[in-house]
RNA sequence: GGGCGCUUAGCUCAGUUGGUUCAGAGCAUUUGGUUUACACCCAAAGGGUCGGGGGUUCGAAUCCCUCAGCGCCCACCA
């Protein structure tokens, strides 16, 4: 036999892809068909695959292949995210390496090495992805900076702007000194530090007396604009309605009221820099306080700084403190340990600075978008929990800061033209610009040279939360053909991490922009941890080389070990050997074919019975499993949609099916078998196809009939039909008597070919009983009411005994402990059923049904009873 | 600090509205097997007071309270 033994993935998995794509199978356009649509969660265009990629897009791909099997119009729309911050914090890097400054470059300089590095490295991504098998369409390739991506992140821009919803405000950012640009929040990261706490002194206006106030940033002094104390606080009664005077700069600062101070931290007398510190802002804006920034750019101090202008801020938090002894000011330092926000890129230590942003109003638009998830559930979270997740974030939305100061993005469309704050147009070209800012100021003297862009680009995510819709053109035309037929999209799959980032903002640019939800359900994943719980990420190293994984184990294995472990919401430590089962299972599955396929045939054969037995059991066990599998897709269970296959056929049509069937060594199989077989061979390619496509599809065509649709990929989703339950319960009847029969063979050390015979009583006929003979190796199986004559072993199923003679010594002191142990355990079960019975207040309040059930297993237990004890007096 | 969630077999997890023998699955482990598809195999076995305590109920893994441990999100103490 030439097929090798294993599976080998490598010499299917591109010819499939291929063909796949030759025959244009993933290509997507309207037509008479309902849409299945899904819009990939673009990834980075220079990022390249790692497990929770895999993850993803292997659940994506379940959906939209099993979608496309369904009849409907399956497109999966694939592309990249430009990610701003990502790719310009890359790019800066690589030049660095180069030994060229971001800040020598001009921004055209800087965007042309930008797109340099995307063409170079964009899209790589996207080819891994192929590697895993995903379908995408990908002739609807999309970039978020693609220019029609452009525009219609531009159109929103001007939209909102003229709804009245963006407005430019100050706002506290994360101010990296070194890179000398503001960072997200994402990327600060916060780490404890131990450093000082310092007790200062100041004095309080027209007063001696003093207050002391404690703070980790003396450098910061020259920028105070308050002392903030507790109203509650009885120490400091005296000083309400005082100024206190600031050390060095002498100068005289309110003393302000607010319950935001802890009573019991340091002294309860917080000094109030508004410039420099997120909350002293929001004291500073309550209370109408001065914002003085003692800040340049790059850390150092300021002229508000006096003498210590020019100087670093760490070594001007030193030398002040020095001062402040000097002046008698200073009290004491205590060790505290703090967070102190680092840059995840420079390792600067985070500087809070107040600085001009573009914001966009929340509240209107967040709220169709929170009905339709918690009112209307138009849109489903999933797994549902995240709702109240949702619920929390959606009900105290802030405006959203939507301006970054960088340039690898898109341009915030907004033009100066005068020295005034509001000197601005807002509008989609220069040209435009200089007609409204001529409308605008009245001056029509203005010219395009007089015109200032806006440096800042806009948040990524004010792209990506348009994706669904701006991947159909449906922003710039409203109306076209696709928005129209794809609009609404059905499932979104991503990461929880995103739900209010991308997930929640899709839905409010759904509603705000086309009135309709994006999307129908959300799948959630987990996060994919390595066994230690750990976030795989880059800087551990724990995250295995997704490529490798499919080297090693194949596409098909490592889609199964991930679907193995995730169940929606779920974090899921990823474990390798999961990989392995799922190899384990590709080879299983190999083998089932190879066997098949060695069969002769020979078609002047009957069907034996114990074959034709076996495959109506078969064929309703499958069905049972095809309405437990649909009805998992239906609850996105999708790894016990997965594990139902596995055991159908690993068990089901392997372990039983086949090995009913397998002719006996150098005999031929009849026709009607080798077909029947074939036919549900394929019926369960096809519920394999999502998960492991190219086994599947490389076994469907080497058995495929010749009525049979040319490929897998584009086959139809089995039909359920009714199955017959009396007849699984019997198959489940046949299955437990060759157990038993193997059992009994074991216990009394008999060979698996010794042909036995089986007696039974109690009941006239066992369905199948020719399946229990080829599988059991039994010559006959009677019934018999006189078994009890002969040597033997006896064994009981349900209500019916078995006898199996054997005209040989048999053990009976593991018969005698078994059916001692089971008549203790049976009559301890009916104990608590007589308990339950004769307990009034169960009689009284318990259903009928349950009632009926009771007295049903009470009767059923006694008999058994019954019978076991006379089973043990024939055996003494 | 505010909010949410989790705790079931060695591991990863199922367990719908409380009610059949409901305590499950896969993996792992142990034992036994195989000249006739697959040792990436076959057949079987062991393994859990459902985190602790209390309550509601005729009846609780399931509902309530409480304690302990873990995790996530948001806001962060000068």
């Amino acid at each position: 036999m030439s097929i090798p033994t294993k599976f080998v993935p490598k010499a299917v998995e591109d010819k499939w892809y291929r063909y796949w794509l030759e025959n244009d199978y993933f290509k997507s356009t309207p037509d008479k068909r309902m849409p299945y649509t899904i819009v990939i969660p673009p990834p980075n265009v220079t990022g390249v695959l790692h497990m929770g990629h895999m993850l993803n897009n292997s659940l994506q791909d379940i959906l939209i292949r099993r979608a496309r099997m369904q009849g409907f119009n399956a497109c999966w729309v694939p592309g990249t995210d430009h990610a701003s911050i990502a790719t310009e914090a890359k790019v800066v890097e690589k030049l660095k390496t180069d030994g060229i400054s971001k800040n020598d470059l001009t921004r055209e300089d800087f965007l042309k090495h930008a797109w340099e590095w995307t063409n170079e490295y964009g899209g790589v991504i996207l080819e891994q992805l192929k590697k895993i098998g995903c379908s995408c369409d990908w002739d609807r390739t999309k970039f978020t900076l693609d220019s029609e991506m452009s525009k219609s992140v531009i159109n929103v821009f001007i939209d909102l702007y003229n709804r009245g919803l963006i407005y430019k405000g100050y706002r506290m950012v994360n101010w990296d000194p070194q890179a000398q640009t503001t960072l997200s929040d994402e990327e600060v990261i916060y780490q404890e530090k131990s450093g000082n706490l310092y007790y200062l002194s100041y004095k309080i206006e027209g007063h001696d007396e003093s207050l002391i106030i404690a703070t980790t940033r003396p450098e910061t002094i020259l920028g105070d604009t308050a002392i903030c104390i507790n109203p509650k606080d009885d120490r400091y009664k005296h000083l309400h309605g005082k100024n206190a005077i600031v050390p060095i700069v002498e100068r005289s600062i309110p003393i302000i009221l607010d319950e935001y101070v802890d009573i019991e931290f340091g002294t309860g007398c917080l000094k109030v820099t508004p410039a420099h510190d997120p909350n002293d802002k929001s004291l500073g804006e309550k209370h109408k306080l001065d914002f003085i920034d003692v800040l340049n750019p790059d850390g150092t101090l300021n002229s508000f700084g006096l003498h210590y202008e020019g100087q670093d801020r760490f070594i001007v938090r030193k030398s002040i403190v020095k001062e402040m002894e000097s002046l008698g000011c200073f009290v004491k330092k205590e060790n505290h340990l703090s967070k102190v926000g680092l840059s995840e890129r420079t390792n600067a230590i985070i500087e809070p600075r107040i600085s001009e942003q573009w914001f966009l109003k929340m509240k209107s638009i967040a709220k169709p978008a929170l009905e339709a998830v918690l009112e209307t559930n138009e849109i489903q979270l999933i797994p549902k929990k995240f709702k109240k997740t949702y619920r929390h974030w959606m009900e105290n939305i802030t405006d959203w800061n939507i301006s970054r100061q960088l340039w690898w993005g898109h341009r915030i469309p907004v033009y100066y033209y005068g020295k005034d704050n509001d000197d601005f147009v807002v509008a989609e070209s220069i040209e435009k610009a200089l007609e409204l800012a001529r409308v605008k100021s009245k001056n029509l003297n203005i010219s395009i040279s007089d015109l200032r862009q806006d440096d800042d680009v806009l948040d990524t995510w004010f792209s990506s939360w348009l994706w669904p819709i701006s991947v159909f053109d449906g922003i710039n035309k409203p109306n076209n053909e696709e928005i129209n037929y794809y609009y609404p999209t059905q499932d979104l799959v991503t990461g929880p991490d995103i739900l209010f980032f991308w997930v929640a903002r899709m839905i409010m640019a759904g509603y705000t922009f086309r009135d309709k939800l994006p999307f129908s359900k959300v799948y959630l994943t987990g996060i994919v941890r390595d066994q230690k719980g750990q976030k795989m990420s880059k800087q551990l190293g724990n995250s295995p080389d997704a490529l490798g994984l499919i080297e090693e184990y194949g596409a098909d294995a490592v889609r199964v070990g991930l679907m193995l472990s995730s169940v929606a919401g779920n974090d899921l430590l990823f474990d390798e050997n999961l990989c392995k089962q799922g190899k384990n299972f590709a080879n299983k599955i190999w083998n089932a074919y190879r066997l098949i396929d060695g069969w002769k045939i020979d078609s002047k054969i009957d069907q034996p019975i114990a074959s034709k037995d076996a495959i109506i059991c078969f064929d309703n066990t499958f069905n049972k499993a095809l309405e437990t599998i649909n009805d998992y897709f239906e609850k996105y269970k999708i790894s016990d949609a997965l594990m139902t296959i596995y055991k159908l056929l690993w068990d089901d049509f392997c372990s039983w099916l086949l090995e009913v069937m397998k002719p006996d060594y150098g005999s031929s199989i009849d026709k009607v078998s080798i077909d029947q077989i074939k036919h549900q061979f394929q019926k369960i390619l096809k519920l394999l196809h999502p998960f492991m496509p190219f086994i599947s599809e490389e076994i469907w065509h080497i058995i495929k009939q010749r009525n049979i649709s040319d490929s897998l990929v584009i086959s139809s989703w089995p039909v359920f039909e009714k199955y017959d339950k009396i007849v699984l319960k019997n198959y489940e009847n046949v299955k437990l008597i060759v157990g038993a029969v193997r059992n009994f063979r074991k216990e009394n050390n008999l060979r698996q070919r010794e042909l036995l015979s089986l007696f039974y009583s109690n009941s006239k006929t066992i369905e199948f009983s020719e399946i229990i003979s080829r599988l059991a190796q039994l010559d006959k199986v009677v019934f018999s009411d006189e078994n009890n004559q002969v040597k033997g072993g006896v064994f009981r199923i349900g209500t019916n005994e078995f006898f199996i003679p054997l005209d040989r010594k048999i053990d009976s002191k593991n018969e005698l402990n078994r059916i001692n142990n089971e008549l203790n355990h049976l009559e301890g079960f009916l104990n608590s059923i007589l308990n339950k019975l004769s307990n009034s207040q169960f009689v009284k309040n318990a259903p009928n049904a349950v009632i009926n059930l009771e007295r049903k297993k009470a009767s059923d237990t006694k008999e058994k009873i019954k019978n076991l004890k006379s089973r043990l007096k024939n055996i003494k």
